[in-house]
DNA sequence: TTATATTTGCAACACAATTGCATTTAATTG
DNA sequence: CAATTAAATGCAATTGTGTTGCAAATATAA
């Protein structure tokens, strides 16, 4: 499961089956801790930041208050991530998806100013609730 | 000054002075207050917040670690805020700026997906520091 | 099975941010 | 211009978040 150079706990496959569930959602660490029976909070701070290291999960910056955490793509590492894709923050149920389809588009940066990273953060009305919201009418 | 019903104060006016002085560029609160000499912390906080919901000032996303703040534009109201502009962090020196002059592309979101906000952070070099590099070469 | 290195969990700590409240200050009114 | 009122300030105390040190537990390797 985790040939990432990390070591398989049952700390860590609990929480790593979490994002396994919905592979394209991102979670916070308080999202964790209340799906968690019995949580130790010290270390799911050091779990995420291991698992983040290693190239396992990605922090998904979503505008919003909380920091999330997401599943990586199959070719990041330790050394190199490679999730420049937006991320999508719903204003109703809160949830947070990896648009991992949407392309983020080229600009023009002012001149002399050398690009090395982009994030973007996109936050709106997500499928499920658009759904529900076109229901209820 | 700040006919955005707010009071007028000796402090609040420093704090603005500083935003005026470079209006493209955002600030943390750390960095107020290493130019302010005399300084009470959760006065700070309370002067941001105010800023903020009054639409002074709004909250730059540069994807750092550090929460930095911005100047509004001008059209900026409490129930509206105007400034859908991306945020370039420069990993050199660390300094945050407003690139009010660059559009942010469109692209396609999935279905039924609603777009309401989008933030864009950049991170690289910044002008300055770029040429100070090829200088020193 | 033993040895070794990593991970875990607890206690203590450091720091950031918030709340309550008395005091000060800015705008308003007569 | 003085008195009034409402808002802003500053301090104390509190809460919350994230970190560090260390002993015990656990996973891998030999």
């Amino acid at each position: 499961m985790q040939r990432h150079h990390l070591r398989h706990t049952s700390f860590r496959e609990q929480v790593l089956l979490m994002f396994l569930e919905n592979p394209k959602i991102a979670l916070s660490q308080s999202n964790i801790e209340s799906s968690l029976e019995a949580f130790d909070r010290i270390t799911l701070y050091r779990t995420m930041k291991s698992f983040v290291s290693a190239g396992v999960l990605h922090k998904a910056i979503d505008g919003g208050e909380e920091l999330k955490y997401a599943l990586c793509h199959e070719d990041c590492n330790p050394s190199q991530h490679n999730d420049d894709h937006p991320h999508f923050l719903c204003q109703k149920c809160g949830s947070t998806y990896c648009l991992d389809d949407v392309h983020i588009p080229s600009f023009q940066l002012p001149d002399n100013y050398k690009l090395l990273d982009i994030q973007l953060a996109i936050s709106g009305i997500c499928d499920r609730c658009n759904v529900h919201l076109t229901c209820n009418l």
